[in-house]
DNA sequence: TATCTAATTAGGTAGTTGTCTAATTAGATA
DNA sequence: TATCTAATTAGACAACTACCTAATTAGATA
């Protein structure tokens, strides 16, 4: 799917008389004299606005005699709305899985009183529970290196080193031994 | 959401410097100047596209001395971009529920072996299993009444109900004792 | 206060688009 | 073949829009 035709796409949905013919035939097929007439428009501009739904591909046609039956491809249409979303970020179906194995993860690593095991030596593995742990830091606060240790400790005696996992892996910074949280876009990732 | 404004969603789609700026946009945070600067543009024509796409509400700004950031707001943009489909048509999510309690009803009502362990009498029910039923059947192809007697009794020997559910649920249609398959759209729905 | 930078507003131009009427084509039927 | 219906094409007009330059505003800083 190049991106030409995802932009043809969304303009020909940006109309709404076309919007107007969408609706209609979502309810059933139709031809055009009958769209022109639930709409009140001239069957010239219907033949205008259906080659426009066809070249997007979400509309095709049946001839019956000599009458000509609109359909509407319901799959592509869900398909092609999520297309451009999908294109320039992850597509949802992935985050999901994403989720589920950082799940797994966590389960593995997490006890169920909430403590820490041990560090996963693993990167991946150990981004994901650093992501954990981090969940109870508020954004813009600024924590006194004491307070952050006791925080930590919650989860696990070696503060020192979860500590330093957090500034060097981009999830706080430190300032004067004053920790922050880093804004989301700086975390280490995965990929 | 109105109608309106997801009209609105897509004519603001339907242009292409507009998606090359949600492109940049997407891999983070920028000002107008460096937008512009990327793409060959002048300010004014900027913030031009930027007041129409933060009308649409995808993207948001935030300021930083005299220098404006835009945002895009990934949520807002992947559920408006679902929102036409899934006002015109049953949202998806349904659809797959509507699967799962089907396939459950099946999984009640059929042997392991295939055959039916009789009609139910709950007319939802009803309607699932007929559905299921006439899987096995091909559109368009005509059927002698014997042939499709043999048919239902591969299911259950009281072909003579099922085969009158068939016509009273409009799954099928009969002339001259001849049956076919009804279009999908005529068969008897659940709600 | 004067100055600098980034953004916005105003106004203009070329190109696009939604709608119409009138004329034509495509296909079925008497 | 003549005729009917549905759809399409051609051509016109008004409305809209993407982009520009020039001028202005908003906010920070020397």
């Amino acid at each position: 799917m190049q991106l030409n035709r995802l932009v043809n796409f969304h303009k020909t949905l940006g109309d709404p008389t076309r919007i107007r013919i969408l609706s209609l035939l979502a309810t059933g097929p139709l031809h055009g004299q009958a769209i022109a007439g639930k709409l009140g428009l001239k069957a010239p501009t219907i033949t205008h606005h259906m080659t426009k739904l066809r070249d997007t591909g979400i509309v095709y046609q049946r001839r019956d005699k000599n009458t000509i039956y609109y359909y509407i491809d319901e799959k592509k249409f869900r398909s092609y709305s999520e297309a451009l979303p999908n294109m320039l970020y992850q597509p949802e179906q992935d985050k999901e899985d994403d989720a589920l194995k950082a799940q797994a993860v966590v389960n593995n690593f997490i006890e169920a009183d909430g403590t820490l095991k041990h560090l996963p030596s693993q990167r991946k593995k150990k981004i994901i529970i650093l992501k954990h742990l981090i969940n109870g830091l508020e954004r813009g606060k600024k924590y006194p290196e004491k307070e952050i240790n006791e925080y930590i400790k919650r989860f696990h005696p070696d503060f020192a080193t979860i500590r330093r996992e957090f500034i060097i892996n981009h999830f706080m910074y430190r300032e004067n031994n004053i920790y922050e949280l880093n804004p989301e876009e700086m975390w280490a990732t995965i990929d």
